[in-house]
Parts: structure tokens; sequence; C-alpha cells
RNA sequence: GCCGGAGUGGCGGAAUUGGCAGACGCGCUGGACUCAAAAUCCAGUGAGGGCAACCUCAUGAGGGUUCGAGCCCCUCCUCCGGCACCA
């Protein structure tokens, strides 16, 4: 009993208590509505935004890093005096809601409504500091008639197609998918799933229209992004210069247009190969003796699936077609193959093959015996088509190219397609890789898509007024299909046009949608006119850093880019790109055995590694202040952060000090009042010591964090001004040491507020800080503060530091010469030589060079 | 293959962008307190040499520019991420 007693004392006094403290700090932001968003419009504004959650019902770590990091970045431009928008939502349609209702037999909104209050509570845990009125939900209808709202628009601009495709489909998802959400053939969520490609009737976003300024803003307007993602995205949207050709099918007389990037090589094309779904090639074999064959070679083709076909080193198969087509250049005929390799969806699906200059139709021509024939030499080098081993595939001199002999084939390049141009065979055109984006999902959980298939007049946009389309809440789920269309009052419409039998369209949205404008909603999120107020948007964009992570290169950002273009061209608003500086934050890692490999080492927090720590159980059992501090301190943001145990309990004996010093100094730190001291009062080298790692440590913090994001550096500031605290003896009875010390320790508490807020106000309070520390301006740093009497100057010779010398700070160049030569060590590395050259870098070091 | 990163102590990472390499933290070693342990506090901690003042070596490897290079240039190696038969 007695030992209880003196172990409870021992851990009031000894551990700081974080589970009283943290949550009376919460209560007392949430009573004074700190969070809230300001209305004022003339200050200086800041939107710091993190990708918005799935609400998957619990916080994982990779959660709380960017979080974490987004409310350190609002917290200190709060403090610095701006109007800071910093919002919450959830992207909260979206598959598992939807398996879940089918496990669960229940409906996806409960399930999804239970899983954000959840995690809202998580957040408030961790003492985010989100405006809550403006939280949005992408499930619910005030926000999703907006996706239909912007859906029907966008079709009447015409940026809508419904067509029929060769489209992406996920056997595991039930529903087709985007280009970019297959990886490697397979399917985005689904690693082990193979994408299949099937013929159906979709739904398309024409961001092929955007694609030239999608690529141009990339280099001209995302300076501040990671090269990491502008390149990513230029690849993706893949630019390539060329020329169109048109060739001319023998047999039949009809066009065959090729795309080229290399028109050099013209005159060295010696067959030509197209996709296996070209859609002539049916015609072009129908009656021929090889039509058997040929069908049988294409059925082979298709059957092996896309993601064979385009595996690394698949091999090249082809398949004569019997048939011919005319070089516009030189009225040569070549032979038609069919090639395993070529793909419809890029260019015209019809290739001109040089066998000399491309490895691919290199290695075709060998292996069918097709004639080589070269075109372009290598400077200074002559190459023979017969020994040749691998194309050639550099620049060089035209040759065996008529009128264009000689010429350089870089500006070949050019004449051939002027040459082409003028005789009408051809044109210098661009084509991309990013193609279309299928936007329709054949799920229940999203947008429905606000069409109406009417009996009479076909497909029907539901009129604006009539929005939103809402999800029925009686849908049946675990059946084969679309839920949707288990809901017959759902389904069966009138026509508002012609008042006849229409159905709905059951197709739902992909969420990639919802995500693509959900940031110019936070402007304005509760608006029940239009999206968004134009100047609502326009007095909080472009987010001014948007934090979230890489796997979102190409998806979530380009969508997004994309969007903000076509409301800008709709007049919604007037902005370019959403996201004036992305920061992309690294994974979170812990040590775990891979149950498959049997090897130890660092791996992404993974369920099937088992190297997951529970944030929830970290923050009871230590705090969400310890786990903010040791997430920031960890690593630089955009680096991988490895967790560590004792990392950790580091952190947690770094906070502990600081509680202890708040314990048993309080007092004297709240008798020594307020009030900064200013260079001007010092007389004591200590006190001035300390004076300058105040402001040395307020330069720092303020630095790294509000310009190069680097939390790392700003918390070493911050414990090394507490560890100079701790080393300062006040001076009994003296006032301005007192005076002093208290102003050191209510400065740290006023630079821990961005990473450690719960405890940076409990530090505030118990050291006389007057009001909330989180409302405390953030402070400036004294250059005359920072200003030293003597510095100490490292001296070289020959490039090697051999002495010190303490000089003054102002010391001249002759000055420091002058104690440089003094220096006994320095000497030694100097005599009986001759000095050649003095250099001095003010405040830093001498170079003496001898010889 | 192409594009983008990164290689610094036993570990995570610093280095104000060409100026004293290793801040801060973890770990480790020694000491204090304790009957003891934990906690806490103090000191030390890149490697090698020296009693010491000091010296030598050291930022993936090799060259270069410079009074001076972790940082700039060239060649190469390794690792991570992305794209990959795109005509």
């Amino acid at each position: 009993m007695r030992d209880e007693f003196w172990r409870a004392v021992m851990a009031i006094e000894t551990f700081y208590p974080f589970e009283e403290v943290e949550p009376r700090w919460q209560r007392a932001w949430d009573e004074q509505g700190l969070w809230k968003t300001p209305a004022g419009a003339a200050r200086r504004k800041y939107y710091v935004l993190e990708q918005f959650p799935y609400p998957s019902g619990k916080l994982h770590m990779g959660h709380v890093r960017v979080y974490t990091i987004g409310d350190a970045i609002a917290r200190l431009r709060r403090m610095q005096g701006y109007d800071v928008l910093h919002p919450m939502g959830w992207d909260s349609f979206g598959l598992p809601a939807e398996n879940a209702a089918i496990k669960n037999d229940a409906q996806p909104a409960a399930w999804t409504e239970q899983c954000i209050a959840n995690m809202r509570e998580q957040f408030h845990r961790l003492g985010i500091s989100y405006d809550w009125e403006r939280e949005i939900s992408t499930c619910r209808d005030d926000y999703y008639r907006w996706n239909q709202w912007i859906f029907i628009r966008m079709w009447e601009q015409g940026l809508v197609e419904r067509r029929k495709a060769a489209v992406n489909w996920c056997p595991r998802c039930a529903t087709v998918l985007a280009n970019e959400q297959v990886i490697n053939g397979r399917c985005w969520r689904h690693e082990d799933t193979e994408v299949e490609i099937r013929p159906l009737e979709q739904w398309f976003l024409k961001i092929t229209d955007y694609a030239e300024e999608l690529l141009k803003d990339l280099e001209e307007k995302l300076g501040a992004w990671p090269n990491l993602v502008t390149a990513q995205q230029r690849n993706w949207i893949g630019r390539s210069e060329g020329a169109l050709v048109k060739f001319t099918v023998k047999e039949t007389g009809e066009e065959l247009p090729v795309f080229t990037t290399r028109p050099d090589t013209l005159f060295g094309v010696t067959f030509m190969s197209v996709a296996a779904e070209h859609p002539r090639v049916r015609e072009w074999i129908r009656g021929r003796e090889n039509e058997r064959e040929v069908q049988a070679f294409i059925n082979h083709v298709v059957m092996e699936g896309r993601a064979a076909r385009t595996d690394e080193a698949a091999e090249k198969k082809g398949i004569a077609l019997g048939i011919h087509a005319i070089n516009p250049v030189n009225e040569r005929e070549i032979p038609i193959y069919i090639a395993n390799f070529v793909l419809m969806e890029y260019g015209t699906g019809a290739v001109m093959a040089v066998p000399a200059h491309d490895q691919r139709d290199f290695e075709f021509a060998r292996k069918y015996g097709i004639p080589v024939e070269v075109v372009i030499q290598p400077e200074g080098k002559t190459l023979d088509a017969a020994c040749m081993e691998a194309a050639y595939v550099e620049p060089g001199v035209m040759t065996h190219s008529a009128q264009f002999d000689g010429l350089p084939s870089e500006q070949a390049k050019q004449e051939i397609t002027e040459w082409l141009a003028r005789q009408g065979k051809g044109e210098k055109t661009v084509q991309y890789r990013l193609r279309d984006w299928l936007i329709s999902r054949q799920r229940f959980w999203g947008t429905p898509i606000p069409f109406i298939y009417c009996e009479g007049c076909g497909l029907v946009p539901v009129p604006l007024e009539d929005l939103p389309v809402k999800l029925p809440e009686n849908a049946r789920f675990g059946g084969e299909g679309n839920p949707l269309a288990t809901v017959p009052e759902w389904l069966e419409v009138e026509c508002e046009r012609c008042g006849g039998k229409g159905r709905r369209e059951t197709d739902t949205m992909d969420t990639f949608f919802d995500s693509s404008w959900y940031y110019l909603r936070f402007t304005d999120p509760k608006n029940e006119r239009v999206p968004f107020d134009k100047a609502a948007a326009e007095s909080w964009m472009p987010v001014d850093i948007y934090v979230g992570g890489k796997e979102h290169a190409i998806l979530h950002l380009l969508y997004s880019r994309f969007f903000t273009k076509v409301l800008r061209d709709m007049g919604l608003v007037t902005l370019d790109e959403p996201f004036k500086q992305l920061l992309t934050q690294g994974m979170v890692l812990n040590t775990g055995t891979d149950p498959r490999t049997g090897e130890t080492k660092m791996f992404k927090m993974s369920k099937s590694i088992g190297n997951v720590i529970d944030p929830n159980q970290l923050i009871a059992e230590r705090g969400a202040d310890v786990a903010r501090l040791f997430i920031l301190f960890a690593s630089p943001p955009e680096k991988d952060l490895p967790w560590s145990e004792q990392g950790v309990e580091g952190m947690s004996r770094f906070v502990n000090r600081i509680w202890r010093h708040a314990q048993n100094h309080g007092e004297a730190l709240r008798a020594a009042g307020g009030g900064d001291v200013t260079p001007g009062e010092i007389t004591e080298e200590a006190d001035r010591a300390l004076l300058r790692m105040i402001h040395e440590a307020t330069r720092r913090v303020t630095h790294d964090v509000g310009e190069r994001f680097q939390f790392n550096t700003a918390i070493s500031a911050c414990m090394e001004l507490f560890n100079a605290i701790g080393d300062y003896a006040p001076r009994a009875g003296d006032a301005l040491s007192a005076r002093l010390w208290a102003m050191a320790t209510r400065r740290l508490a006023v630079l821990l507020t961005p990473f450690a807020p719960h405890l940076a106000e409990e530090l505030w309070q118990r050291v006389g800080g007057e009001g909330l520390v989180a409302q405390q301006a953030w402070p400036s740093w004294d250059e005359a503060a920072l200003r030293v009497e003597t510095i100490e100057i490292a001296v070289q010779v020959n490039g090697k530091v051999r002495g010190k010398v303490r000089v003054a700070a102002e010391a001249g160049e002759e000055a420091v010469r002058a104690a440089a030569l003094a220096d006994e060590t320095v000497q030694r590395f100097i005599d009986g030589k001759t000095i050649h050259k003095f250099v001095y870098v003010k405040g830093k070091l001498a170079s003496l060079v001898v010889k």
C-alpha cells in the first residue's frame, strides 16, 4: 500500500501525464474555436491540404505521418499571421464499403458513416487542427450531386463520350478500370489479378484534349513539384513528334496511314506490320487461301492477353498476310505482316518497318527473312546490312534515299516530312501515349452517372435541376451484377423529354472523379447552388502546399490537374493549376520478416509482414505528441521513415525532461516575469550565449519548417535550445538572469507548438505564458542577438586546417592574416616557405597557399 | 533499355548550397546515485597513431576543376522508385 503510494507520487513527478494533458488542451482549442477558417479577405491566405483518406475506420502510421506534417505547417502559418484553410474530409465511395455491405448484408452508407466517426475521433486524439465545419464526404449526396452536375456540364462541352472500346476489366473488382489503374497488366488493387481486355461500351472523359497543356504546364507552372512526379507525368503523357505517312494497299487501293518518329528512314522500309486487332485485316484476308491460318494467328495473339504480349522479353511473332503496301516515297511494294508487338491503341495500329534502324523490326526481319536495307550511315563508318547484328538507331548521314542523300538524318526528318506534305502523302503530327479516361464502373457504391436510356430519344442527361440522382437505400448486395439493377423503382423512369419509358444508367463513376475537385469544394463546402462559389475558390486557391503519397503521382494528381483546367474552361474558376507546391512523403517502414522469403529487413508496414505499429496503441502508451515528434524527427518528410522503438523511447525521454523542467522550476520561472531580454541588457557571457541560442533556434525553426519543410532539423534546434536551458545556471538574486531563463523556456514552448502542440500548451501555461500558445504570434529573431564579439577562424595551409585563431568579429583581412601567421601550429607548416596567396572568407576561415 | 532519386560513423540522419564533415537523436562505453535494479544525471564515442601538443586517413570507386569539394564536372559501381516492344 505504502509502496504503491510512493510509486504513484514518483510517477506524477517523473512522467508527463499525457493522458490527462492532451484531451484537456484539445477541449480548450475546440471551445475557443481555434481552427475555424478565418473569413477575412484582406490578410495573407495559406491553404494547407493533405490528401483526404478513404475512411477505412482506422488510421495507420502512414496517415499519422501525412497529417502530422500538414498540421505542423498549418499551425506555423497560423502563428505567422496567415489566414489558414486546413480542412479534412472523406474519400468515401469505393469498393471496401461495398464489399463490407455484401459480407454483412448491410447498406454501405451506414457502415461508411461509422468508419468516418471512428476516424474523426482518431484525428482529434492526434491533436490535428482541422476546421471540421468544412468537412466533406464524397458519398453524401450534397457532394456527389455536384459530380453529376460537373459530369453533365462536361457532356455539354463535348468532353464526355460513350463509346465502345477494348477496355480493361478486373474480374476481382467486377468492373472496368482506367488505363492508369492497370499496373503491369494487373489491377492496381489486386496485384495478383490479371486484367482482361473486353470490348465494351463505356463512358470516357476526353483528357487527351488537354494532353498538350497538361504537359506544357508541368514545365512552366509546377516548378515546386518534385521531379519524380513531373517526370512520371511527362512519361505517362508520352508526347512524341513525328509524321503521318500515307501508304497505299496495292490489292485494294485504300490508303493505309502509319505514324513514325523516323521519317528519315522512309527509304529503308522493307515491310509493314499491323496490329492483330486492325479493323481492315478481316477484309484483306477474306477468301484468300491463308485466311484460316491468319485467323488462327490472330486468335492466338488476342488470347495471349495483354500482359503476356507486352511483357519485356516476349517473342516477336508475326504472319504475312500476302498483301502489299506501296511506299509513297519510292512506290516500292512491301509485304504486310501482322506482328504481335503492334498495338492498336497507339498511332494508327500499323507501323512502317525499317529493320536496319529499329531493333524490333530488325529482329522480326531476321526471323522471317525480310531484307535489311541501310539508309543511314554513322559518321565515318559504313554499315553492311548483311553483317549487322543489331539495328543502327543513332543519327547519321542519309544514303540510298534519292534526293535526300548526304543530308544529316536529323535534318532529313524535317525535309522528308515537308516533302510528304507538299505531295499530299503525309503530314507532321504529334502522338500521345495518354489515352482518354475510362470513368464508368459497374459498381454500386459510387456516384450514379446521371443519364437515362429512353426508348424514344436514346441517351438523355438528367436535367440539372433534377439532381442529385440519389443512390437507392434498398439495393440488394451479393448477387450477380450491379446492385443498382436490383431496384426497379429506381431503375425505371419516365423520360424527361418525351414522357416515354426510360431506364437509368446503372454505371457509377470512378472514385477518382470525386477526388479530382474536392480541394475546390473545401473553399465553399456548403454551397447548394453551384459546386463552389467562384469568389470563394479564387480567394483560397491554389492550394499552397499539398501533402500526400507519391503513389498518386499519375492517377489523382493528373486527374486533378485535368479537372482544374476543365472547370476553368467552363468559367467556374480562373486557375490553371490546383497545387502550387507538392510534398510527397515517404513510406513508414519497420523491421519484419517476409513469410515467403524468410528475409528480415525494413519493410513497408503491412499486415502480411506483421510489422505494423498501431497508432492508437502508440498514442495510448506514449501520447500523441511523442508520436508526432518521433515521426517528424526520424527522417525528412520525403524519405522513407524507419520505425524505431528506441527512437520513440528517446523522444519520450525528451518530452519527460521538458515536463520535469516545468515541474521543478515552474514557480521560479513564473516569478521571473515576462518580458523578453534584449541584447543591449546583457553583460555576462553566459547570458549572451543563451540569448543567442534562443534567437538561433527561432531562426532555424522558422526557416526549416516555413521554407524547407525539414521538421527533423527544426526539432533538433528545439532540442539544442532545451539542452542550453538545462546547462544554464540562473544566478540567485539576479533578475535579468531569471528573466532570461524564463524567456528561453517560453520560447521553447512557442517553437515546439507546430510539432508537439499539447506539450507546448502545458509548458507555456506552467511558465506563466498568457493565453494559449497556439495563439501566440510567431517570434522573429534579432540579428543583433546572433552577433558575437569574437569569432574563431580556421586557418588552412595548402587546403588543410592547421590552426584556429580567435579574432574580433569585425576583424579585417589584414588583422586575420596577422593572427593566422602568428599561430604556433600554422607557423610550423609555413616555416621556411613563401606565401603565394591568402584568402579570407569573412567569419569562416582563412586559407594560406605556401610553397 | 529509358526517366527520376539516393549512396556520409554501429544506426536514423546534419552540414546555412564551394569554406572547420559527422549537428540532433539512437546505440555503445565509463562514472555518479542505489543493498541492487530501473529511472535519472555526468563524461566519452568516425578509424588509426601518439604520454601529449598534435599527426595520418575518411562522405560508393577513380579522375578533374579550385587556395579549398560530401556539395561542381567527367567515367564507373551499387541500391531504391517509375515506365517499358509506344512505331
